[in-house]
DNA sequence: CGCCGGCTTGATAGACCTCAATCATAGTGG
DNA sequence: CCACTATGATTGAGGTCTATCAAGCCGGCG
């Protein structure tokens, strides 16, 4: 079990990179990019590892590679599971008082961790690259809200199609159709990230299965025959089909 | 039943000033501060009404004064409150695919409504607003993620609790010791928001106040004894009144 | 090949939802 | 000013869904 130590892992030269790319685009003059930059610095997280491992202000962190859980800790035990962040996500890890924020690595991970006041102050410089962070802020926002939806009055059927739907989206680019997907994530994790126990999970898994929705091989690879069909799931079926016109 | 309608109500000049104040203060400067204005509409809004009536493209709204539930139409009669809005929050309403995003006044409501993307182009060029707008969508951001929390892993008593918590600190401005505040919204509003149902609610009412945590009056005044004790009751409180040390 | 951690499956209990009826409150009109 | 009415709130009974507890079962890794 790997501790909150970042490893032996070189700081992957590329992450910086593809942050200039990702977020500098070609908005930023020069100059200001390579301040921007100067503040960052590179990690590279093994499975397992939490980031920050001990912070005293708030960060900025960019995703460069990987698969990585934004959580809290709700109490003894029970972590909650706020987003699952992938490549090119660029997340807010403000402090708390009770409890802070972290986010774990699913697999290996490069990132670069920005302090949030002083790359805002510089941004300010740029306004398209402040306009960027703000869009991408309120896209953040929006997803959280489209989640608290799922976790609203959804019942653990409708929250794992809905889930498996969006993962699609995320990681195998498709809304439609058939798709296969590789999760990076322990049903464990999926459980906390949607309010439901771990068994819970595993069940939904087995009925969405036996439904002929799905397919699995091993633990992590799924298969949806169709996602418009389990867009459906998700959105409204409750008890259709205890009712077929019959 | 008040329709959608912006009734007869005279658009509160004190609005714009308001959002001048709390938004732009003097970051400013008074060119782009008067460009920035022209874009905004004021609007009055009776309770109920909701806003926007009909919209094409995303906006950026700044309530001056009132409360409002922020919903989204999950499916057919059932809507989940996103979030409640005070007066001084400036709240992004975009635009979905499947249902859009409404505010609903909970009582008469001013606010101030601006087109996202020019007001953005035009923020631009002051990067303070800018900024300032940034700063509020993370934090936002971070009651939005806050909120996930209740709904994870929560009892009806502990999002109950929780909730009561959370309004005594934006509608009475105090967090601890005791606290009286007037609740503009339901309890099919507070169920909406909590992911609870309006029954369930009102039974928990009623258990807080059996236990003498909360006096009411009426439908909408609650008299907190103490905020310490319903927020450790919102926060780890699972049985313990069911394991006296006895 | 064998272990360990994660996953699946089963049985049970409890929390919350649903349906149904009554009550209270606040707004309305006589 | 008071009675009336409609809407929201409360209370009760019963059912459903999910959490919890308890075994086994895989799958990936040494």
């Amino acid at each position: 079990m790997p501790m909150t130590a970042e490893s032996k892992l070189s700081p992957e030269p590329g992450s910086m990179a593809q942050f200039r790319k990702a977020i500098l685009r070609n908005r930023a003059s020069p100059g200001i990019a390579e301040q921007l930059c100067a503040l960052g610095t590179a990690h590279m997280l093994a499975k397992g590892d939490a980031f920050p491992p001990c912070e005293k202000s708030d960060q900025l962190v960019f995703v460069a590679d990987g698969a990585a859980k934004f959580i809290a800790e709700a109490e003894a035990a029970k972590t909650q599971v706020l987003a699952f962040q992938f490549a090119g996500d660029f997340v807010s890890v403000l402090r708390r008082r009770d409890g802070d924020f972290q986010l774990v690595a699913l697999t290996e991970l490069a990132l670069v961790a920005f302090p949030a006041g002083p790359f805002l102050d510089l941004a300010q410089e740029e306004p398209t690259v402040l306009r960027s962070v703000l869009t991408r802020s309120l896209h953040a926002l929006h997803r959280s809200r489209t989640k608290m939806l799922r976790l609203g009055h959804k019942s653990a059927r409708q929250r794992i199609a809905d889930f498996l739907v969006s993962m699609s989206e995320r990681l195998g680019g498709r809304i439609t159709g058939p798709c296969e997907i590789t999760l990076p994530m322990t049903r464990k994790d999926i459980g906390d990230s949607l309010g439901l126990e771990i068994e819970t999970v595993s069940r939904q898994f087995t009925d969405l299965r036996d439904g002929g929705l799905i397919e699995t091989q091993g633990r992590s690879i799924v298969r949806i025959a169709d996602l418009d069909a389990l867009a459906l799931e998700a959105g409204q079926t409750q008890k259709s089909e205890i009712h077929p016109q019959n």
